[in-house]
DNA sequence: ATTTGGTTTAACCATTTAGTTAAAAATGAT
DNA sequence: ATCATTTTTAACTAAATGGTTAAACCAAAT
């Protein structure tokens, strides 16, 4: 059963703005609106912009950190998590493309209030994924590579093709569709990129 | 002998600013303060805010575009064109962190009004380089690779870094400094993952 | 029937901000 | 010295916008 309250109907409305306009650009007007409900309600539930905005970035993260890391908790081998890893980034910013930017330029824009949010050390243990790999190295079956580098390239072959989205399809005229094939083709060629580069001498 | 004119004093303080503040967040008052003149001036030479926006937006790629992919035009081999792009990418944006994250969130927000301005065609010549890189396949040196995949993951590694800077950060507790030191050993360790990826079977 | 909490209405305030204006001052070329 | 151009000053307008308020309304629970 679909939460129905007014305070989630304000929290999603809120984030479909934010989402598309930012917090400076976002209009409390456009939330009510979007929401079905008044501008006094606005404040009502959530004081200010400020504190709304940060309400809803909150319940976004809540959504979205453990559909992306969770699969570091997982016992899956490291091949298979490259490519559980990649199905699931791609496969959910199919449907909210916008979100990398927006997510990106409000961190960029005030650090410490959003970044207080972001527990990512509750979702990844960074030491033991770097054991995994120091294994998987001392195993052969891949270079050694440190954890910071493994993460980073990883997540910048899965996301920035998003972020990227309407340049890349103006420099390669691609339509929406070929965009998303293109993306599609991306859930298998990602992970072969990323392991082929990590196969030993 | 650096352009002291108030016009290009104004272009560049209202690129500092839309850089730290987007569109939408940038106040015409603390534009004029930055390039040490005043608010009659700005519209005396810029009439409104958003054309100074795209003004200074033209300007800035005007600046950045040759220098991102002006490689693509020389007669270096395929693995000195990688190596060249890294350092570029890197060198660049790395006394500009900011920068990718600006462009992406303006051009999300308002997309045919900057992609015009954006006429990458001019400096990279698409079916040069897939030619290139067909030849390197059929000399064994590289996998086949379409150039809208090698595009998008060669700048996916060299810039998604610098736009999620902070969050990274914070997610491996780097400190400035070694935030640093981690990115310059990616010119060369992206390039090296880059054309691992690359190696035929 | 009454209370309670959620919700609407609509007017209102205060502030910020883009943009204007007109006159004066500075600057520099002729 | 004069003239055109650039720049400043400072006050002003108009609009947008975040936020407030108080009274009324409604539905469900008691």
């Amino acid at each position: 059963m679909v939460d129905e309250t007014s305070k989630s109907k304000i929290l999603l409305a809120a984030r479909s703005v934010f989402l598309r306009k930012g917090l400076a650009g976002a209009r409390m007007q456009e939330i009510a609106d979007t929401a079905g409900i008044n501008k006094a309600l606005l404040h009502y539930y959530f004081g200010n912009k400020e504190s709304l905005f940060t309400s809803s970035f909150q319940s976004l993260l809540k959504e979205i950190l453990p559909r992306f890391f969770g699969v570091f908790t997982t016992n899956l081998s490291f091949e298979e998590k490259v490519q559980t890893l990649a199905r699931n980034y791609i496969e959910f910013l199919s449907d909210h493309p916008q979100l990398p930017v927006m997510i990106l330029s409000e961190i960029q824009r005030e650090p410490k209030r959003l970044l207080a949010q972001i527990q990512i050390g509750e979702l990844i243990d960074l030491s033991t994924l770097q054991h995994q790999l120091d294994e998987e190295a001392a195993q052969g079956n891949i270079r050694k590579i440190s954890v910071a580098e493994f993460l980073i390239n990883t997540i910048s072959l899965l996301v920035f093709p998003f972020a990227a989205k309407p340049i890349f399809q103006n420099v390669m005229s691609f339509s929406d569709s070929q965009f998303q094939k293109f993306i599609d083709q991306r859930k298998s060629s990602v992970s072969d990129f990323i392991l082929n580069a990590l196969k030993p001498h």
